[in-house]
DNA sequence: CCAAAAGTGTTCGCAGTACACCCATGC
DNA sequence: GCATGGGTGTACTGCGAACACTTTTGG
């Protein structure tokens, strides 16, 4: 038997101030019922992208607002019985896209918080940090964050949203300043979205024109 | 016939400020007397970054001194003959350890200046495209321009692989003063290279200790 | 009126940048 | 002594960092 090919998805998904992971349980050996990033073979005539984007569909549904290649994993002996080379993904989904979904024995499908992850099949646990690690770094030079939230939000759900994932606290006043100064947010005349406590905030969305500009021209990003 | 698995290796040289790539030229169809990036099937018991190793080996005997994955390229139709996904590699070496080969018609390697290549067999330029530009980002912000130069070298050697590959003019002061600001290169005892015009340099060597400490407490590189 | 979150400006320090002259060597 | 590259210090400026009070809303 030849060397088979896979594709593994790390879907992330943030809300209140959590970040979660889309994990599937293993109906079949090896790791039968453990949970395992969502993923499975690529066919004979479909892309790798298309490959990680058939496997969520099929296994969870998701539907998916950004992806890109993350790494590729070729380990002989991560795969107990075959040779499996994956190539790894890693995506974004809105708060409208998903449920929370609480992992109980029955579910085949969760979102489990990225602080408190069960023990995973296979070397998923390494690509998981791989991801995180990436979503992390990656925050800080592109606004890919914008792919967590819900096409209009308040501002302070951005902030909070780089507190979690960032893990520390940020100056409200300079992160607003700087991130306004990119111009890549659209203030929307909607009124506030209801708020449960205090003052509501305004709506932003993001101007994906305005950003595929700046980024032609070439411009750093760098949020701390 | 199921999916193939291949590597092929994005190999840059630097010498007389001009960045070099390794090129192999093809002996069989497709593609058959073209120039490409050295490569070839993955074995099955053999990491994929062995199999990058392997082959370069084989079919160039370079001896690399920096190797990181880079990016999984499987469109369907990529290679017109079956379906084959490969995991490309990009590596550097140092100027001692290859010699510079004029490209001939008789020649089954050679090294080719980066402004000056020759089309390239399957999707192998925008490997290459990508390749390029993971290394001018990458030097930025980690000092891997190092495993370009040979273990001993005076400090203008880096300054110009800085301008070279960067395609910009620096400001030497500034430059010398932050990178030596890092702590990561030792002042050797030895006298000066022998300096073909003008004063001879300095020697200095990479502290790789000295690195990874400063690494570990996370510290930022970013020259410009 | 109290609690909770939104919104907003100024000051300070440092690091990036710009800039030019003297030194050592080979021929 | 001339050509070539090596080696060095200072002043400016703009950006990141620190920091606290007022406003709006719901209860």
């Amino acid at each position: 038997m030849s060397i088979q090919l896979a594709t593994d998805a790390v879907v992330f998904g943030y809300q209140h101030e959590q970040l979660f992971v889309a994990l599937v349980r293993r109906k079949y050996p090896p790791f039968e019922g453990h949970w395992a990033l969502p993923g499975g073979f690529v066919l004979e005539n479909e892309s790798l992208e298309q490959a990680v984007r058939r496997e969520l569909e099929e296994e969870t549904g998701i539907k998916i607002n950004y992806l890109e290649q993350l790494y590729t994993f070729g380990e002989p002996g991560r795969d107990p019985r075959h040779r499996v080379v994956s190539v790894a993904y890693f995506g974004l989904v809105r708060p409208s896209d998903f449920q929370i979904v609480a992992a109980t024995d029955a579910a085949e499908v969760a979102w489990f918080d990225t602080k408190d992850l069960p023990p995973l099949a296979f070397d998923h646990h390494h690509i998981l940090d791989m991801a995180l690690h990436r979503l992390r770094s990656k925050l800080t030079y592109e606004p890919i964050g914008l792919n967590l939230l819900d096409p209009q939000f308040p501002f302070g759900d951005l902030e909070r949203l780089y507190m979690t994932i960032l893990d520390q606290s940020i100056d409200r006043r300079n992160f607003r300043k700087k991130f306004m100064g990119f111009g890549i947010l659209n203030e929307l005349p909607a009124k506030a979205a209801t708020a449960d406590k205090g003052r509501p905030g305004k709506l932003y969305a993001f101007d994906v024109e305005q950003y595929n500009a700046l980024k032609e021209k070439g411009f750093l990003f760098d949020i701390k």
